[in-house]
DNA sequence: CTGAAAGCGCTTACAG
DNA sequence: CTGAAAGCGCTTACAG
């Protein structure tokens, strides 16, 4: 087939240019053109320069198919995760693309059970099959070592996004939730309290311990201690959170204030409060964690920490894809930060 | 490259069989094994089993990138939607997953903006860069003539997922939202209300239309009728459900009754009446749309209408993919239905 | 029902 | 700095 073929071709879609379109019309070899796409110095500046404008003019854009059967390596990367909450998962997603924007690479998604017999199998698989360039691993999928090892051991690139680091920087964006409890515990300590209750997520996610501990040091700070029979172990869900408020606020003297380690407890939180006729902020502060949407729809709105979900999947793109040279973010603005809304108030 | 090549590679990562590995090990051509691939009727039987007892035996699947080369068209699918609710997007595409489960399809994520200047070109560009099998849209995506007629003339696959049928069967999957807007008329009305609110979405959503004439006809089944004094149109979002639930309680005399079009807005409702010291159910019955998890955390739990949006997923899957032989549902299971809880109650 | 040849649009390995 | 040949793993078009 020659690229004159394309006239007469009436069904609307004219035929997209290839290398060879690109090379013949630049008087090129397509090997220089292959240069050109993929960025090789060996390329005289003038022809770089003629092959790039035919590029330019003809509209061309290399097939990533082609190219992968060539690479042996697609590019495509892929979302693996098994996290709940689809505020989380839809913020992720954006920011990966963020972080993607431009590159010709494409996000493929692929949610999981961690407690599946067949999780790593299908992991392995689908990761095979496609030839991924990479993925990245969200919690608690980034916090199994049986995932990690299987990367090595299959040679794909991956980077973990977890609340501490968990693997050598090159496969590592972190959460630092630890600054997130640290900050929640200042706060709630400045506002006087001193009889302070916590509910953590469950042990099977890393962000609940290190949530934890930065709320100790935080307390501790202030010459405050988290009193053991004021702290609770929830699940990260409304239900649990439900559970744990029944608890805490039924003993006798009740704490004047409860961090809940995600938003969703502390919405079941706020419900038993209200049920039992404690008023928040003046019977009882309350501070969550994430910053999700239902933070700003409860009465009265929720004191939390955000951590900033989109801007950490940029970063875990642009570090999948070797793409950091072009960040020029303040490290602080992936840092957790807290949120001061209603919900919290002096003792 | 030779299969026997394989024996020495020590990285731990076994070179895939290939196409040629099969049909060397079963002896015949590849063409034959790609028969077999494509589900030719073709092959001779003993022939087909040999070789499918091979492929099995390796563990053989073809390279998705290869056939796509081959065939000018890729194994991927895109998901395009605009919608804002994280919740919508991820039940959506765990539908579309389910849908696509063991099809050798993968699932592409493309949000994007159909008010951006360059909607239209970004959305090419993504289909014909990545040569995408189809596409699936949601709202209001699906119901941007513009969009279709681009699919036409690029010649993409595409399945339209909108609350009514705006384009052929074989592009359309119906979530009919008239029907769970006639379901909340009846359950307010069979309550005894005759005084209701209502609060539309935005006009720029086809549901808003649907919802309020499902309601609308709803109503007139009881003898009742929308009064244009308690109908207000709102943006599906918390905040104009503050605004249009002020409004609305304000009246003199106030609806004893609103429907709101989605649960966001419902949610607003909520904190309006709590704010003006209206007690739901009993001063005010209140009923949402979506049955997202709002609807479970807000107190009273909201009464509403639920759509089954993972079940539209899988649908909108299998009908893009041509799969739906293997439907085995009944029409209800994706109809919207009513789920009463507490923020509804007799007059 | 089966196969040899050519091609999809790129890159690698080698040569100059 | 540049290019001709071979190859990535499949399918199409043709022949038998």
């Amino acid at each position: 087939m020659d690229a004159s073929d394309d006239k007469g071709r009436g069904d609307g879609a004219r035929q997209r240019p290839t290398i060879n379109d690109i090379a013949r019309l630049a008087g090129v070899s397509k090997k220089t053109v292959s240069r050109v796409i993929n960025a090789s110095p060996y390329v005289q500046k003038e022809t770089r320069a003629r092959i790039q404008a035919v590029m330019d003019e003809t509209g061309y854009a290399p097939d990533p198919q082609a190219r992968g059967l060539a690479f042996r390596r697609s590019f495509l990367i892929g979302l693996v995760y098994d996290n709940p909450n689809p505020q989380y998962v839809v913020n992720m997603q954006l920011g990966l693309l963020d972080g993607m924007r431009g590159t010709g690479f494409e996000l493929l998604v692929h949610p999981c059970r961690r407690d599946s017999d067949s999780f790593l199998a299908d992991l392995r698989g689908f990761i095979e099959r496609q030839r991924l360039f990479g993925v990245v691993l969200t919690p608690s999928v980034s916090e199994d070592e049986r995932v990690a090892d299987l990367m090595a051991e299959i040679g794909c690139a991956y980077v973990r996004v977890a609340s501490v680091a968990l693997d050598q920087p090159a496969h590592m964006i972190e959460t630092y939730d630890r600054i997130g409890g640290q900050a929640a515990a200042r706060h709630l300590a400045d506002l006087g309290h001193t009889r302070v209750g916590f509910i953590s997520g469950p042990p099977t996610f890393r962000s609940s311990f290190e949530r934890r501990e930065g709320f100790e040091s935080g307390l501790a700070e202030r010459g405050l201690r988290l009193d053991p029979d004021l702290a609770r172990i929830g699940a990260y869900t409304f239900e649990s959170g439900i559970e744990c408020a029944r608890e805490l606020l039924g003993l006798d003297p009740r704490p004047t204030a409860i961090f809940a380690g995600n938003d969703e407890m502390a919405a079941g939180v706020l419900q038993v409060a209200r049920q039992m006729g404690i008023t928040v902020p003046q019977d009882l502060s309350l501070v969550g964690f994430d910053d999700f949407e239902i933070a700003q729809r409860l009465l009265p709105s929720l004191t939390t920490v955000r951590t900033p979900t989109r801007e950490i999947g940029c970063l875990a793109a642009e570090r999948l894809l070797g793409l950091e040279a072009r960040d020029d973010r303040t490290p602080d603005e992936r840092l957790p930060a807290l949120i001061v809304r209603q919900s919290s108030g002096p003792v």
